[in-house]
Formats: C-alpha cells, sequence, structure tokens
DNA sequence: AAGAGATATGCAATCGATTGCAAAGATAAA
DNA sequence: TTTATCTTTGCAATCGATTGCATATCTCTT
C-alpha cells in the first residue's frame, strides 16, 4: 500500500540503501551491471523517488520563485512563459505569486517563498515598493535573485531591463521627425526607474531638437486606462497646446485615443500618439498604436538562464551585471503624419 | 551560522522539541505561559521554520500544481491569476507549467508535479491530448484533481466550465437575429468538448431557426491567427455564400474581419461576425468584435476554492459536480446590422 | 485524604534519501 | 606471492519537524 523506498529495493536485492541511493543518482562509484540491476527493480517495483525527502536532504529545492506585480498582463505571462519555458528543460519548477502591485503582499510573498526556499528568486517589484528588506532577505543570504524590468538599483543581482532611456528617446525622437512641435509626456511613477527612465529618454530627445522642454508638457499618473482618460480630459479642457503625446504604456495611449476620438479629435491627423510595450491590442485597435516592443519573453528566458546558472554555480558572483535588452520603435498609425 | 531549529530553541529553554514544535504549531496542549515564552524566544533566536522538514514529514507540500496550454493568453493567464489569488489566502503555493498544446510536455509536467507531491492538481488539457494516464496518475491515487475549460469526460474530478453550448447557441441566435441568412462556423478542434459544444448550440441555433444547417457552412481549424485567413481565404475565393460568421475564438475573428476588411469587404455591413472569449482587444478593434465573455479570472478562483476544499476535507468525494459558469453575449459593432 | 480527571510536558520513533568514511574485494605491479 | 592500488559496496549518522504514547503535576470531588 505505502510507496516503495530505497530501502525496500535494497532488501529485495540485498544492497544496501546507499547503493540503490547512489545507482538510481548515475553515482559512477556503482559498477555497470548492479545499477542496471537496480534501475531496473526500482522500475518494476514502482519505485518513485520521494522528492520532499531528497530536497530535505540536500537541501535544495528545484524550485525557482517569480514575484510579479500582476500575472494577468501580457508582458508579465509573456515574461512568465519564458521564464517557464527555460526552467523546465533545466529541471526547475516555478512558483508564482502577484503582489497586485501591493507592498504589504510583496512582502508576505517573498517572505513565503523564502521560508519555502526556493533555490532562487525572479522578480520585478510594484508601484508601492520602496524597501527592500523583503528582497535583502534573500541576497544577504546568498540566495540568488534576478530583478527584470522594475529593478531595485539598492540591492546587487542581476537584472535584465529593456532600454527604457533609449525607448522613451525613440518614441519622442519619431514624434519630433513626425513635425510634431508640443509634445507630452504622461508617464507613470518615477519611483520606478523604468518610468524614470522612460522620461529621461525623452527630455533628451527634446533637448537635443529645437523644442523647448517644458515642465507641465510632464505628466505622472500611474497608467491606468481610467487615470489615462482623467489625464488627457484634463489636459483638453485646461486648453493645453498639444499635438503629440508619448504615453508611458500602451493603455495610456489607448484611453488618450479613445478619448480623443469621442471629442472629435483626429489621430494621428490633430494628434500623434506613441505607447510603451506592444500589447497585443496595439496592432489591431484604429488607429493601430506606434509603440516600444519589449521582448518580454526572452527576458523572461534570459532571467532564468542567469538565475540557475547562479544556482548551479555555487562561487559567488562578485559583478552583477545588467543586461539591457533592445527595445524596436513600432511605427504605426497612431503617428503617421500623412 | 547554521539555522536555528526547535532543538536549540528547546536546549535555551530547557523544554523538549515536541514542547516547542507544539507551541509554535498553537497546538492547546501547551499552556498560554509556554507559548508565549517560547514564540517570543523562537522570534529572538531568528527561528524561521524549516518547510522542507515539516512537508517531508507531514506529506503535505501546500503547493497546487497548474497545468496551462499557453501561459501568455489571456484567458489563461486570468484564470492562474484568479487561481494565485485564492491560493494565497490559504497558504498554498501554485507551480505553474505550460504544455504548449504538447502532449509530450503535458505528459512529462505532470509526471513532475506528481513527483514533487504537488497537494492537488488544476488543468486544462491540450489540444493534442487524447489519453489521460498522466492524469490518472494522480486521481487512482486520490489526488485531488480539477479540471478548467478544456476538461476530460474519462475522469471524475470536478470541473470548471463555461457554458460553451450556450454560447454558441446564444452567438448564432443572434446572428440570426440580425437578420443574417447564411452563417458559418469556423469552429476549433473536435476532440476538444468546448469546441464541440460551441458548434453545437452554433447547430441548435440553427436547426431552431428557420434556416438550413448545411454541413459546408461548418469548418474546424486550430483557430490561430494563421489559420482563420487562410480558412476566410479560402471561404471566399470558393465563393461561399455567406453573410455572417460565428468563429470559434476572438483570434479566428480577428484574422477573419482583417482578411475581409483587405478584401473590401465590409464588417459588419456585408458580413456579420461573432467570436469567442472575449480577448482583450476585441473591444478596442474597429469594429470592436462582438462575442462571448468567459469569465477567466472567477473561474480560476473556483478551481482552486475547490480544490483546496477537496484537500483539507480529507472525506472520498464521490458526487463530483462539473460547475458551469454562464456566459454572456457581448455585442458590439461587428455584428450590429445598421 | 485519596482517587479521578484534567493539564502540561517529555520520550523516542519516524519520515526517505544522502554522504563521509570505512572496508571488502578485485586487480595490477613488483 | 605479496603489497599497493583501484573499484565497489556498506555503515551509520544526519537533515528538522511531527506525533502517539507515557509520565508528571495539579485540581477537584467526595
Amino acid at each position: 500500500m505505502s510507496e516503495t523506498t530505497i530501502h525496500d529495493i535494497a532488501k529485495k536485492l540485498n544492497f544496501s540503501a546507499s547503493t540503490i541511493s547512489r545507482a538510481l543518482n548515475d553515482n559512477p562509484l556503482i559498477s555497470d551491471g548492479t545499477r542496471n540491476l537496480i534501475k531496473k527493480t526500482a522500475k518494476e517495483m514502482g519505485y518513485r523517488p520521494n522528492t520532499m525527502a531528497a530536497n530535505f536532504r540536500t537541501k535544495k529545492t528545484n524550485t525557482i520563485g517569480v514575484i510579479v506585480p500582476l500575472i494577468n498582463r501580457h508582458f508579465f505571462s509573456s515574461v512568465i512563459s519564458g521564464i517557464e519555458e527555460v526552467a523546465y528543460t533545466q529541471g526547475f519548477a516555478v512558483t508564482i505569486s502577484q503582489s497586485n502591485d501591493n507592498f504589504e503582499k510583496e512582502d508576505k510573498i517573498a517572505h513565503t517563498l523564502f521560508a519555502n526556499r526556493v533555490d532562487g528568486l525572479i522578480l520585478s517589484i510594484g508601484m508601492e515598493t520602496t524597501t527592500f528588506d523583503h528582497i535583502k532577505l534573500f541576497s544577504d543570504r546568498k540566495i540568488p535573485v534576478v530583478f527584470f524590468d522594475r529593478i531595485v538599483d539598492e540591492i546587487k543581482a542581476h537584472k535584465i531591463v529593456v532600454n527604457d532611456f533609449e525607448g522613451g528617446y525613440k518614441a519622442t525622437k519619431h514624434l519630433i521627425d513626425q513635425g510634431a512641435k508640443n509634445i507630452v509626456h504622461i508617464g507613470g511613477p518615477l519611483n520606478l526607474k523604468i518610468y524614470q527612465d522612460r522620461q529621461e529618454g525623452f527630455c533628451r530627445a527634446i533637448n537635443e531638437s529645437s523644442l523647448e522642454l517644458d515642465e507641465s508638457s510632464i505628466i505622472n499618473t500611474n497608467l491606468t486606462r481610467a487615470e489615462g482618460t482623467k489625464t488627457i480630459e484634463k489636459l483638453i479642457k485646461g486648453g493645453k497646446k498639444l499635438d503629440a503625446i508619448f504615453c508611458g504604456n500602451d493603455t495610456t495611449a489607448l484611453s488618450v485615443i479613445i478619448y480623443l476620438q469621442k471629442n472629435g479629435i483626429k489621430v494621428p491627423d490633430d494628434i500623434l500618439i506613441v505607447g510603451f510595450s506592444n500589447e497585443p491590442f496595439s496592432e489591431v485597435v484604429t488607429p493601430s498604436i506606434s509603440t516600444i516592443k519589449q521582448p518580454g519573453f526572452s527576458m523572461g528566458q534570459t532571467a532564468a538562464r542567469l538565475l540557475i546558472n547562479q544556482i548551479n554555480n555555487k562561487q559567488k558572483i562578485t559583478d552583477f551585471k545588467t543586461i539591457t535588452m533592445p527595445t524596436e520603435l513600432i511605427i504605426r498609425n497612431s503617428s503617421k503624419r500623412t
């Protein structure tokens, strides 16, 4: 009734449990003959290793923890998909949690993953997160951590980002090239580096041009659909003079476009729009939204590879890299001056 | 340097390890005084329980496994999101894998999750899956399994589905009500029950109407973007007479719409379209796509609740329910006869 | 005051696999 | 043949927490 253990096999074959264990793990100490015999018998007896016992003994779980703000978000689910793919081929399980951009939850999740002894952690921090003790929990004890997208300067670890600065720069430059004179940036919260960078890219592009950088042309929001609508409404009703908007994400671009269309303002004829992230809807909406493509899937793959390398090579890593994936400007109809 | 264990606490406080263990687990045998003392000391000593040891001893991992065809798909990531939310509040971790609709991978994943002793399994099977030994692995050993969306008749388990039949019926009925006379159904592979059901709903609606059910008006594809384009192209070039299409998913609806628009056929003026699933893009595309809404997030929640109930109540379950979540027809522009 | 019951704690086995060290057996070299 | 070396296997401790059973202490009741 109960599961067969290595001891059962040992008894049956008149070997010791150690031999069984070694044979099953392809330890070269064991001769080929016995190894084969043991493996065959194990199969016959329906033996399945007790991972929990092994984990307990070896202090490895072969599990990597992932924390994202929201699973149900195209960019993040793409990253997760990439992580899973790599982890799977390397024999790691992936445990996923979402912080909902809520610091308390993020904190609790981190502690839980820590208590569950994940071998490593891949994460993108939440919008509210400003302290990092819950991450230091890992890094202090040499448990590998890899950040992606929403990274943290305060902690030494490998980091995977897209070049948000470049993205912001390209997007803005493109608008300038299209002849825009009054460009507004609706950006994200500045405690997140990615939004800082996008904004800096915006500023740089403006400064390099003949245009004036105007403080009132930068608005920071939380980049939700609702906020986007509110923001553009305020701008329009406030009589702000503008002929182009670089939005911090596609969601905002979308709500802006919808608002403008409803109010008889034409995109791109009257106002040019560029978003960020290349959400699936951006391609198929009318007008299709120009945007900056972020390679979510391959970011996930890279993050997983880096993490698993660290897990396997125990040597302390001293130089942590920040891998910057290139961004790609996708020009669609929302920004084409006709 | 090494972690504090209950034995360390025991030694320091002159208690036995059992007492420490019980106190920490709020076992009522322990007096309030000692419990408090122990908890306080544990905290002071920086004690953190070794989950792996506990798991090993109790044979519970507090982990639930999830297998979906593709993480990076809005419906599935919504379900995962719902699962995670419930699991989190109940103290379960969620391990996620994707089969990529590949049977071999699904099979391997199932075995891995099984070896990792997940406490329960939630899954939606892949398109290629026609045998179920890898799932019986669980159900045979009384490990709770909950299916969602792409369910399996052969296995007794709780199942969460949307009423695909009703969805297909509503969608088709709607097209008929809009005056369509020649309705085509581009459906999914029939080894998946959901596509069978949608198709049956389609047939029922046609049969109940004054229209003729025409074999050649039902086409089964794998519902990808590319297949959708191919299929509509063949139909149009083949001179098929049609004024409405019920597509098995929104992706197909989208590719059909794009093809038609490119070829000067107007949606909805010439051909009415209804999709299925309410993908995020469906609302924002032009014309916006009428569709059947599937409550992914709450399906995930329900699945997780059912599973966790089974995990916690050891009593054998004899009557497995199939919970059918209602569908909702969302009428948008792609099917509005003007 | 004495036995019954309630309360609080300890003992020790156990879960199953891993691994350092010892040892037995086999082979080769001298 | 003997010694040295290599190969192969076993012993036994260990990982940290849990839990059935035994025991000790205390509180009541009569």
